[in-house]
DNA sequence: GCTGTACTTGAGTGATTGTTCAATATAGAG
DNA sequence: CTCTATATTGAACAATCACTCAAGTACAGC
């Protein structure tokens, strides 16, 4: 009935979500654009609208792929705690993995955009309260299997450990050697493991 | 024997720091450092040599007075560990000052910058370095007066801090309200006074 | 008041920005 | 094959970008 295309969304979403993380928006220009993900500019609007919007669809990728490998992580622990101090120590290997770039793509934006980008900013902001929502469910479970304190508030844990991590990520984003990152993140790790309540077995 | 300028060198940088300070290098155009500074394009590059240039110059006002407000608040109190809890609870007050932005502008600009403004990214990676140096100092000289367990290592303490700053700065960028970002600021700084050895009386 | 010097101006530079759209190409249906 | 529907192209667009420089301006010293 018409012309097949002969782009993968997915695809073209994925290698322009690399270069977004990797240069930030602004950094990003069309032509940076068609030569990656090889489609001309009519090409890249008629699929994905504007600038813009490419770039919101790739944060929200960003998001869904982030998510699911903290998930991933959380499901090899049964223990709460062990699962985000194991996600903590995962981050540490930040210099290790070839990536665009050791800071998340999300604070990036959220640092990056102001009211002239405003729904790109919105989405951002969103897209880390989700996030911290996730972290806050797990202090939760942590909680009702008295792990944790059930004096502690795990809503507050839950926004301490995203700074934490945007921190850790932040900091990672400096010319520091591997070790550093490391150390760091283990730090960050055991301070986590030292909410566990005395007395309960760690079942890794 | 010439001309006098009309232009106060340090008033004109102030300018310049607080749009960059705000909108990040890319999103800053000439146009708005023109109307910003009330100088057009000739005296500016006259003056400063280039966007790059004044911007590297703004970020290096940037630290050296955010370095002086966290030396004023570190003589505030003769204990090293009190001084740097305080000024971590001094931070849990960003969303109630007016400010260009709650984020750390060095780390906007290290989170922002790639390889084609490298001395600029330069620039902030080595500010961020001497901040962390003033950390460290202050651990090491907690460790000294005996109020800071001898096991524990300056360095790690001093990078521990500063990724909690980060993180901290870069939380409150989100939309979240003033108790949330003082009660984060809180909980890092009770996590920061719990190093205090135990028996050490608090001075403050 | 004149002169020399340094500061300031602003029109203009060429390059690059994100975006549009008429033309073209190519697949499947008949 | 022809026809139709849709994917793709790439030249062209106006706007904006960082930046330059010749001309103009105003002050200090004489």
């Amino acid at each position: 009935m018409a012309r097949a295309t002969i782009h993968n969304r997915q695809d073209s979403l994925e290698r322009a979500l690399q270069l977004f993380w990797q240069k930030g928006f602004h950094a990003t220009s069309l032509k940076d654009l068609e030569k990656a993900l090889d489609m001309r500019p009519g090409s890249i609007y008629a699929t994905f609208g504007s600038k813009d919007g490419l770039f919101q669809e790739s944060m929200e990728r960003y998001a869904r792929l982030g998510l699911a490998e903290f998930e991933r992580t959380l499901h090899a622990y049964p223990s709460p705690l062990a699962g985000l101090a194991a996600y903590l120590r995962g981050l540490g290997g930040l210099r290790d993995r070839e990536l665009p770039s050791r800071a998340c793509m999300l604070v990036k934006s959220l640092l990056e955009l102001g009211e002239r980008e405003q729904a790109a900013w919105r989405k951002a902001a969103d897209l880390l309260a989700g996030m911290e929502e996730r972290f806050i469910d797990r202090f939760d479970a942590a909680q009702q299997i008295g792990e944790l304190d059930s004096r502690l508030d795990p809503v507050r844990l839950g926004r301490r450990l995203q700074a934490e991590v945007m921190g850790l990520r932040a900091f990672a984003q400096r010319d520091v050697d591997s070790a550093t990152v490391h150390a760091l993140a283990e730090d960050m790790a055991l301070s986590l493991e030292a909410l566990r309540k005395d007395g309960v077995t760690d079942k890794r």
